[in-house]
DNA sequence: GAATTCATGTAACTTGTTACATGATTTA
DNA sequence: TAAATCATGTAACAAGTTACATGAATTC
């Protein structure tokens, strides 16, 4: 349900084709939301059944035609609706298939587990300089006045990021320490 | 995927039944895995014919009848091998309703957007509490010493949730901060 | 007397994933 | 010359959600 108010959300913004769409996902929500290409082209039609979204065929020399979707005032009223509702928390629990495995610990040998602890700190480390370097870039970058506001939003999200990053390091990095805590 | 594996692993710890793993889900993973009893079974007739698991029918006095299911060497070695393998935590990123929301946040009043954050606080300090009260429960319990190992990496994933509901916390209260500091 | 607990499941639906197809252009 | 980029989509499948059905026993 929340993936047809994302894509509402971004051509709210900037009308996109579904290959953009595709990328600003990619690039800019990654971390808290994705969607696959096929995914992405099925709500397009659906939200354009529906009557929140139209498109128009762009052509352009030497490449595909491209289809614009910009949102419509029935659009923007559903969009504005779902953005006025608090989320349940609770049943949208994230899962985590790290920390599944790590429930039946007691079914991996200590050196297996040290290892996979090393491997999720350092895939962990080089997200987190990642998204940093991301945020930094995003900082400094001087747009159009206009967008001020939504670079703002942008950068609390992504301190998120960092915030879940860094401390996901340090759970892990104290993982290791009560592994061989327990040395027997 | 990992709903299989997750079943695989609670069984093979102790033989339980369908109702049983629900219960089990809520109790104890919910904040890092879910799953809907019809999922559950389900997975389980699947489990069932693939030989990974096999039942026994429990009958009861005045209550309905139980299948206790409990794993299969053929079961116990998927599960290993499922063990051993390292997650993709990148294409398994999490999804964030309420991120996603505050992605959009240049469409939400700022009056709207506090008391949202506020609620969001609100709600993630009674998980907290709630985590923290289930944590030094747990620490203290004696159980028979078999069970000090399951007990030990369920203390070790409680941990994680802890310290991601803090570092939820202490995100949120900053956005107010700089909410409020950019009044205008 | 109504709701909840115990225990099983089915059916219909939505969401997410994988794989394929087309076809020109550009980069390695 | 092979691969990647641009841009659209379809089909089949897996995973997750919602709603319903049964029926005894217990709790409110």
């Amino acid at each position: 349900m929340s993936l047809k108010y994302g894509i509402l959300g971004l051509i709210s913004i900037k009308p996109l084709s579904g290959y953009d769409l595709k990328r600003v996902f990619d690039n800019s929500l990654n971390f808290f939301w994705s969607a696959k290409q096929s995914q992405i082209y099925r709500e397009l039609t659906r939200l354009s059944d529906e009557g929140y979204v139209i498109y128009e065929v762009e052509h352009q020399e030497g490449r595909p035609e491209k289809k614009i979707y910009r949102i419509t005032p029935s659009g923007e009223q559903a969009l504005k609706n779902w953005l006025n509702t608090f989320p349940d928390l609770v049943s949208t629990s994230g899962k985590d298939e790290f920390l599944l495995r790590i429930y039946f610990g007691s079914k991996i040998s200590k050196d297996e587990l040290i290892f996979q602890f090393r491997k999720y700190i350092k895939e962990r480390e080089s997200s987190l300089e990642a998204l940093r370097l991301f945020y930094n870039n995003l900082k400094k970058t001087v747009g159009d006045p206009d967008c001020e506001q939504e670079k703002f939003f942008r950068l609390m999200t992504i301190r998120k990021g960092l915030m879940i990053y860094d401390a996901s390091i340090k759970w892990a990095l104290e993982c290791i320490d009560s592994l061989y805590s327990i040395c027997d």
